[in-house]
DNA sequence: CTGTTAGCGCTTTCAT
DNA sequence: ATGAAAGCGCTAACAG
C-alpha cells in the first residue's frame, strides 16, 4: 500500500520511507503491473486506433494528429494495423476490446460486416470514433474530409480548362472515401452537362469487401494504359489519389506522350511528394493531420462524459491545389 | 468457471449449459476480461513494436513482415509510434511494459538515452528484438540489412561508371543506418584511391539524439542546390535514402541539368516510387519485409523458450537495383 | 460435468 | 504516516 502511495504521487508517505521504496523498486526493477491497475480502475489511459494501409501517407498523418492530443492528455495510442481482410480489421477490434483500451478510433475503409462488428462493440459499451470512414451510429463520433466536394473541385476544375473528355481512375468501392471521389466526379460531369461515359471509368475490380487497401501507382499504371489505348483517349484525367495519379503519369510520359499538353492529370491527397513529381502533381488537399486531432479531442470528450453522448459530426473541407499537371508553364513541366 | 471452460473452449461442458452461457453472453454482449485474464495467466498473447516514422514506407514493410508471423500464431501486435522525441520513444517502452506485452520488438533508430532506457527494460525481464537498429545485449536478438555493403555499393557503382567527384546527402548521424550507409560511402571511396571531400557531404545537422525522424525530400532538395552552388560541383550523387535522392533529383531538373548525363543519383530502401520518377532511380533494395517476419520469429522462439535465450544476430544483403538515374538509355530518362 | 477456493497485483476504504 | 481488508475478473487445482 505504501509502495502504491509512492508510486502515484498520492497520501502522506514519510519522505525516507518514499527513499526507501524508490530505491528499492529500482533495485529489483519494480514495474507496476498496468493489468492488475487497470483490473482494478476499469480504464487503462490507452487509445486503440484501427488503420488499414499504414504505408499511405494519410495513415502517418492520421496517427501524428491523434497522437498530438492523446500524449498531451496523458493517454498512450495503441496502433492497430489491418491490411489483408475485413476479418483481420475485425481481430483488431477484438483484441482492443479484450484488452480493455478506453476506447477506439477506427480509420479503417467501411464494409458490410466491419460496420456490423463495429455496431457490436458500440453496444458493449466501447467508445468508438469513426475517422474518414462512413459509419453511422447514435453514440459514435465521426469526422471526415468533404471527399464528394474534393472530387466535384478536381473534376470541375479540368472541365473549366476545357476538357470534355475526363477519365477517372482508381478502384472501385462500395463504401468510403473513393466512392465519394468518384461520386463527386459523376456530379460535376452532370452539373456541366457532360455524360459520363463507361469506359473513361477504370480501376480494379470491385472488392471492397475483401481488401482495405488504397489504389495504388500500380492500378495507375495499368489505368491509364488501358485508357490510352481507346480510340479516343480522354484528354484529362482524375486519379482517385496521388499515388495512382503517379502511375497514371508514369504511363503518360512512357507513352512520349506531354503533360499537361497531352493529357492533364488530378490526383487527390496532396502527398509531400506530390509538389516534387515532374511536373508537379495538381491535387486535391485534405486536412488529414487535422481530422486525427478532432478525432482524438472527440474521444476524449466521450470518455471523460460520464454519460453516454449524443453523435458529434465534423466535416473538414478539402482544398483544390493548382500545379502543372493540369496548367501548363511552371518550371517543373516536362 | 463453466463460462470460462465454454470460452476458452476448455474441459468438459454439457452441450446444453454451453449453449445457454453463449446465448446469454451474446444477450449481455459480455466479452472476457484481458486484463484479468493477463493477470492470471501473467501473459496477454500481445507484442508491442516501437517505431519512428511511420510515414516512411520502411516502416510499412517491417509491420507487414511482423504481423504476417504474429497473426499466424495467434498473437496481436499493438504498434507504437514515436516521432518527436526520444522522450516519446521512452514513454512508449513504458507503455508497452506497464500493459505486460509478452515481448518488444524495438525499430527506432538508436540513441544514448534510448539505449540505457532499452537496457534497463530488458533487466526486468521483457524480451526485445532490435530491428535495423544498432543494439547489443546478450538477451536481446538483432536482425538488420547490411547497410555498410549497401552504402559500398551504391558508391562503388558510381565510381565504375567513372565518377570521381561523388556527393553524399543525408542528415548526419551517430547511430544507425545511416551511419552505415555514409561509412560505406567512405569506404568505397577510399578503396578506389579517393579522397572524401568535406563540402561534397551535405545533410540537416547532427541531431540525432533529438529527432529519430528520416531524412527527407526536403533535406535532398536544399542539399543538391548547396552542392550545385559549389565551384565544382559533384558529377553523382549517393543519397542517403530514396525520398532525399527523390528532393535531389528534383533539384537537378530544375536548373535544367540532365539526369544521368550531367549528374547521376542513386538513393536507398527501393521504396515502390522509386521505378516510376523520372528517370527511374537507381537504388539499393533492403529486404524490410524479411527483417520484420525475421523479427516476429525471433520474438516468438524468445518468448516460447522457457530459459533465457542467447542473443541471435542476422544481417540481410542488400541488393543494389540500376535504373535510368544511373545509367543513361533507359525509355524512362529525359 | 459443474462448483468452490485461492490468488494474480493493484487501489479504495477504513483502522490504527 | 502506515497497514489490513476486500474485490476488480479471471483461471488452476481440486472437490463434488
Amino acid at each position: 500500500m505504501t509502495v502504491s502511495r509512492v508510486m502515484n504521487q498520492t497520501g502522506y508517505v514519510h519522505p525516507a520511507t518514499r527513499e526507501k521504496v524508490l530505491r528499492v523498486a529500482n533495485e529489483f526493477n519494480y514495474r507496476r503491473n498496468g493489468l492488475a491497475r487497470g483490473l482494478k480502475m476499469q480504464c487503462t489511459e490507452t487509445i486503440g486506433l484501427v488503420i488499414g494501409d499504414v504505408a499511405n501517407p494519410f495513415a502517418a498523418e492520421v496517427i501524428r494528429g491523434v497522437r498530438e492530443v492523446l500524449t498531451a492528455r496523458g493517454y498512450t495510442l495503441f496502433v492497430c494495423v489491418c491490411e489483408q481482410s475485413i476479418k483481420e480489421e475485425v481481430a483488431a477490434f477484438e483484441s482492443l476490446a479484450d484488452h480493455r483500451v478506453d476506447g477506439i478510433i477506427v480509420a479503417t475503409r467501411a464494409s458490410q460486416s466491419g460496420n456490423a462488428h463495429l455496431k457490436k462493440l458500440i453496444e458493449s459499451g466501447v467508445p468508438v470514433v469513426a475517422l474518414g470512414r462512413d459509419f453511422a451510429h447514435r453514440h459514435t463520433d465521426f469526422v471526415s474530409a468533404d471527399h464528394l466536394k474534393g472530387g466535384y473541385d478536381a473534376t470541375a476544375h479540368l472541365i473549366q480548362l476545357g476538357h470534355k473528355h475526363i477519365g477517372f481512375i482508381g478502384t472501385k468501392q462500395t463504401y468510403g472515401a473513393g466512392l465519394k471521389r468518384f461520386q463527386g466526379y459523376l456530379e460535376a460531369l452532370r452539373a456541366h452537362r457532360i455524360t459520363p461515359q463507361e469506359q473513361l471509368i477504370v480501376g480494379g475490380q470491385n472488392d471492397a469487401d475483401q481488401t482495405p487497401g488504397y489504389s495504388t501507382e500500380e492500378i495507375g499504371y495499368a489505368g491509364m494504359n488501358r485508357l490510352l489505348d481507346l480510340r479516343k483517349p480522354p484528354t484529362a484525367i482524375f486519379a482517385r489519389n496521388d499515388f495512382t495519379a503517379l502511375g497514371a503519369i508514369s504511363a503518360i510520359k512512357q507513352r512520349g506522350l506531354c503533360i499537361p499538353q497531352d493529357v492533364a492529370v488530378v490526383g487527390f491527397d496532396d502527398v509531400p511528394l506530390a509538389s516534387h513529381t515532374s511536373p508537379p502533381l495538381t491535387t486535391v488537399f485534405q486536412p488529414t493531420h487535422e481530422q486525427g486531432k478532432i478525432a482524438a479531442e472527440f474521444m476524449l470528450r466521450r470518455i471523460e462524459a460520464l454519460e453516454p453522448m449524443p453523435r458529434a459530426e465534423r466535416v473538414l473541407p478539402c482544398r483544390l491545389v493548382i500545379r502543372e499537371s493540369t496548367v501548363a508553364g511552371g518550371i517543373g513541366a516536362n
